[in-house]
DNA sequence: TTGAAAGCGCTAACAT
DNA sequence: ATGTTAGCGCTTTCAA
């Protein structure tokens, strides 16, 4: 593969010259540009980003975190992400942490070595305190889930009054016995819905109960088929369930089809997140709708104004309560 | 950040050394290395990859392309390819063609730019010429999508004897009218599983009726759902439907669940991939299952053999008909 | 065992 | 408008 020197010979000029034809930079001569232009064709050559990334200390690489890739919560994000990052010369590398600290060091030391320019994390698992140390000498953005009090801008909507929109209008549908599946709370997303859940809750003075409140071990449909079982084991089972995320939901529905139960007749169900499958399930599922690509593409924006030097300030979206056949009775 | 000349400075040595021991390659005295690794430590020296790569003329990243994260039959592939490349010091950059020549273009670019040190293609809608041109001079891999009679290696399954595993089951189940349905033929696979379903039937003397195929404009739940409408309005009607993908699969139960159908007695389904998701379905999906997460390592080892210049051949995995409940009557 | 120095491919400051 | 040159950070050959 030819080099720049290459290609300078050729068209009889200097590397300079060819450089400032490639960036469109200072000042070339419209018969050197032909001549350049021509060399560059016959050799077909292609500037080396090893060079250029070098020189420019820069390498145009984003690196996204994100704990596994079979979430389809993510893949939305991922695409606003994508969309904006490609638009502005950036490309982007996904990487899947599966919560592991070695493969996330691994992650960090790429953005130490020069070889990303910045991250974007959406993993909840992160190890906060790294992270805020990294962002000491690199611009880091998170979305989705955030450090409360954290220093590190963030992209997020309101968790808490999403959970207490999707229980009040399980209230407000008759429900008295709302059951939430939860997952660990040391997410803050958890937190914060299980917040939201509550305020509803005691606002209509509704009894908070203890053995309504299930915690699953992670976000697959199993563990949300294993919540259900446990909350119909119950004497006194809840006529609704809230479940913080539509994978968890759908397994929900799932177990309550096997032990031949009705949804909604029988019991409710909200999902959280709006994943393209929450509207093949039968029934099809409520739930809440985040404007993920919107949050990716803000993100990404956010993260290469942080790049670029600019100061960024952290942004809240809004939600949206989507209504479908799992709470229509 | 330091650079390597600040710490050979620092412990008194040459940058040679510091190279020495950062590489551990040639000799280097146990007291200069720990006086090296002193410096390291208190500089918090990380080295740069930028200089290493131009140095080196690797980027040690790879490229996978692959048409839309949505489609959830990339994900275990993706593991397979992460953790092969991660285990063997490369890093994987996920790409999303959205079947736009024009990034694909960006992708291609990285290669020739030295950004990337090869690619894995799982894109079906690749410009198959331009990448066969780009294989003469950099490291490809195909996988799951390839290209019959070319000259790139690739990773597959037999798709052909795969569906027509998957019609005999479902013509000893009794059906003798089977629909199919199919996507763009212009994908090798679709082609490949058409060509398994007709050896199928005609070895079991049915016929094949053009009006039973139908063949989507994608793969999403909706091109399913649509698939399945259009077969219900035929006046003689399917007793069951091959889908050669299981998003389509599950569109059609989707449809056939709306119109009050019962799963399997009016109407067997099986579906291809087993997503994660065919096994949350009411009835649970009958599917072929691809040995995704060996495609994508076995993938990997191929590419970075070929990257390392060592020659590689194609290999055919097996695959395997997993029934479930869509099929059992 | 260690150091000096060249060079990977590029860009930009400076000079002409 | 164009060329000369230094240097980004690293590895490796050659010499000592």
């Amino acid at each position: 593969m030819a080099n720049i020197l290459e290609v300078a010979r050729r068209a009889g000029v200097s590397s300079a010259t060819v450089s400032r034809v490639l960036n469109k930079t200072g000042t070339v001569s419209s018969n050197t540009r032909f001549k350049v232009e021509k060399a560059i064709e016959e050799l077909k050559y292609e500037p080396s980003m090893l060079g250029r990334n070098l020189r420019n200390s820069e390498s145009r690489l984003l690196l996204v975190l994100i704990p596994n890739f079979s979430n389809p919560y993510y893949t939305e994000i991922i695409n606003g992400i994508e969309d904006y990052s490609i638009a502005n010369g950036y490309n982007i590398l996904l990487c899947e942490t599966d919560s592991n600290p070695d493969r996330e060091n691994i992650f960090f030391n790429m953005v130490k070595n020069k070889l990303a320019d910045g991250i974007i994390s959406m993993d909840p698992t992160v190890n906060m305190q790294k992270l805020t140390e990294l962002a000491d000498e690199h611009p880091i953005i998170l979305c989705s889930e955030y450090d409360e009090g954290g220093s590190i801008p963030y992209v997020a909507i309101d968790n808490e009054s999403a959970a207490y929109k999707a229980i009040k209008h399980l209230i407000k549908l008759g429900n008295h016995n709302i059951g939430l599946i939860n997952t660990d709370e040391k997410f803050l997303y958890a937190r914060q819905r299980r917040k939201g859940y509550e305020r509803a809750l005691k606002e209509f003075n509704l009894p908070i109960r203890n053995e309504w409140i299930y915690t699953t071990a992670g976000l697959d449909f199993q563990h949300g088929v294993q919540a259900m079982r446990k909350l119909l084991q119950l004497n006194e089972k809840p006529s609704a369930v809230f479940a913080v995320s539509d994978t968890l939901a759908i397994g929900a529905l799932k177990e309550l089809n096997v032990r031949g139960l009705n949804v909604p007749d029988d019991l409710s169900v909200v999902g959280f997140d709006n994943i393209s499958f929450s509207n093949m399930t039968t029934p099809t599922l409520t739930t809440v709708a985040q404007p993920m690509y919107k949050m990716g593409f803000t993100a990404a924006s956010m993260l290469i104004n942080s790049i670029k030097g600019r100061k960024v300030e952290s942004v809240i979206l809004d939600y949206e309560l989507i209504i479908r056949e799992s709470t229509m009775k």
